[in-house]
DNA sequence: TATTGGATGTCGCAC
DNA sequence: GTGCGACGTCCAATA
C-alpha cells in the first residue's frame, strides 16, 4: 500500500520524506513538538507543544492540538508547502498570495511522520440543507399557507436574490426567506432588505397601505415577507412583528 | 517517546491500539480506506475512499480527504469515541447528545495508525482581531474623527451590546460598529439596529431632526452611527448613505 | 441551557 | 478577482 511512515526520524530523514511526499502529492501527517507562527490576514504565535500537522496536496495545512474541531493554526488550499532544516529544527512553511499569508511550523522533535496517496470517494451526499427546505416547499406550497403559489426561486432584486418569490391566495406578492435551522434577528434583517427592494421595484406601499388613487388595488399589490425556519428566537420574533412579517415553522426534512 | 504507531495493522490490532489510545487520552490519526456516514443536525453519506481520521481526547473527530481546509465529515468536541470490529471492518463511531449526532467511519483497510500523548502550549497570541481594532480606537479616538470621545464599550441596548458608544465634538451620541475586515450590507443592518435602539432609549429624533419644542437641543441629542472597517462594499455604502451613517476606513493594526 | 455575534471563518456561485 | 449568502459552520461570552 502507498503509505510511508517513519518513527522518530532525524530532521534530515523527515525532510527527505516530506519532500518525497510533496512530490508524490501525498496526504501527510506529522506528530511532533513544534512552535507555530502565522502572518497574513492576522498574525499569531504559538509556543512549543506537541501537535499534529496535516499537509494536503492541494496546499491546505492544518495544525491541530488535542482540543477543538478547529485547527489552532492553518493555511487555506492553494498554498505551497516547503520544508527545510534550519537552526537544528525541521521547518515546514506554507505560503500563498492574495492575500499574502505564511504559516511556519518549526519542529524541535518529530515523533511520527506518515504519508499516504489518497484516491477516490469525494461523492458526499448531504440531506437537510436549505436546498432541501426549498424543494420541500416547491413540492408542497400549502406548507407555507393555503393558496400560496411559488413563482420563482433566487429571484433577483436590488438587494440580491430572494430565496422564493410567489403570490398568496389574494395575489399579493410574497417574499420567502428560508433558513434550515433556528434563526436570530439577522435573518429578519435579510428578509426586510428583500421586501423593501421589491416594494421599491413594484412601487407599492408597504404593509397593505393604499396608494393615492392611481392604484385601486393597493392591498393586492403590497409585498408580504415570510420567514420559513424550524423556529425563531424571541428577538427575531419581535423584529418580525415590527415589520409585519410572518413566520412559518418548517423543517428542511419531514420529522421522523 | 509517547508515540505508538502501527503500520498495516489487522482490524483486531488497530482496535486494541485505538482502545488503548482512548484510555490514555491520546491524539490519534488513522490513515485508511473507509466509508463515512453521519446523522444528526443533517445526514450524509460518503462512499469508500482513502482518508485521514483524527480523533481527539476531547471528543472531536475529523475526517479529512486530500482536499480542503474543512473536514469532509466531523464530530464536535464533547463526543464520545468508540471502536469495534463489525462485519470484517473496523468501525469507529463518535456520538454526542443535544443535539443527538453520530458519526460512523467504517474502515475496510487501515494503513497506518498513530497515537500521541499531547502536552503543553495552548497559549496562542493573535493580533489583528476586532478587539485590536477597539483597543486602537480607544487609545487614539481621533482616528475616528477629531473630537470623538469613547464613553463605553459593549454598551447594552435593547438590540444587544454595541461595540463602542461615545460622543462627538458636538456632544452628539455616536454608536460605532467595528469590523476587522471589509464588510457587506449585513454590518450596516447591525449598526442600524443599535442606533435605532439607542434613539428609542434616548427618545430622540433620528438624523438631526428636532423635536416639537420640548427638546431645544434636538440636534445635539440625535444619535449618529459610524461603521469602522478597513473598507466596505458598494452595496454597504449605499445602505450607509440611506441611513445617514458614516464610514471610517481603519485597519485593526497600523499598516506596516 | 439558549442567545448572540465574531472569525485568519471556509466554501461555492454569480458577476 | 469581488460580492454575497449558506454552513451539520465553530466558538466564546453572556444571560
Amino acid at each position: 500500500m502507498t503509505v510511508t511512515s517513519v518513527h522518530d526520524p532525524s530532521h534530515r530523514e523527515a525532510l527527505w520524506e516530506l519532500e518525497d511526499a510533496f512530490e508524490r502529492g501525498d496526504l501527510v501527517s506529522v506528530f511532533g513538538r513544534c512552535t507555530v507562527s502565522y502572518e497574513g490576514r492576522a498574525a499569531s504565535d504559538l509556543g512549543a507543544g506537541d501537535r499534529l500537522l496535516v499537509l494536503k496536496p492541494d496546499g491546505a495545512a492544518l495544525v491541530h492540538t488535542d482540543e477543538g474541531r478547529q485547527p489552532v493554526n492553518w493555511q487555506p488550499p492553494g498554498s505551497e508547502h516547503r520544508a527545510a532544516v534550519r537552526e537544528g529544527r525541521l521547518r515546514v512553511r506554507s505560503t500563498r498570495t492574495s492575500p499574502d499569508e505564511t504559516l511556519t511550523v518549526r519542529f524541535s522533535d518529530v515523533h511520527q511522520l506518515s504519508a499516504m496517496a489518497v484516491t477516490g470517494g469525494r461523492d458526499l451526499t448531504l440531506h437537510g440543507s436549505e436546498e432541501d427546505l426549498r424543494t420541500r416547499i416547491l413540492e408542497r406550497p400549502e406548507l407555507v399557507e393555503p393558496g400560496f403559489e411559488p413563482r420563482e426561486t433566487e429571484r433577483p432584486s436590488s438587494a440580491g436574490p430572494m430565496d422564493i418569490f410567489g403570490v398568496d391566495a389574494d395575489g399579493t406578492p410574497v417574499v420567502i426567506e428560508l433558513k434550515r435551522r433556528r434563526v436570530g434577528p439577522d435573518a429578519v434583517g435579510q428578509l426586510a432588505r428583500y421586501v423593501r427592494a421589491l416594494r421599491e421595484e413594484l412601487g407599492v406601499e408597504g404593509e397593505g397601505k393604499g396608494g393615492e388613487g392611481e392604484e385601486t388595488e393597493a392591498a393586492a399589490t403590497a409585498v408580504r415577507g415570510v420567514l420559513v425556519a424550524p423556529s425563531i428566537t424571541d428577538r427575531a420574533a419581535e423584529r418580525l412583528a415590527e415589520r409585519g412579517f410572518g413566520h412559518v415553522a418548517l423543517d428542511p426534512t419531514p420529522e421522523t
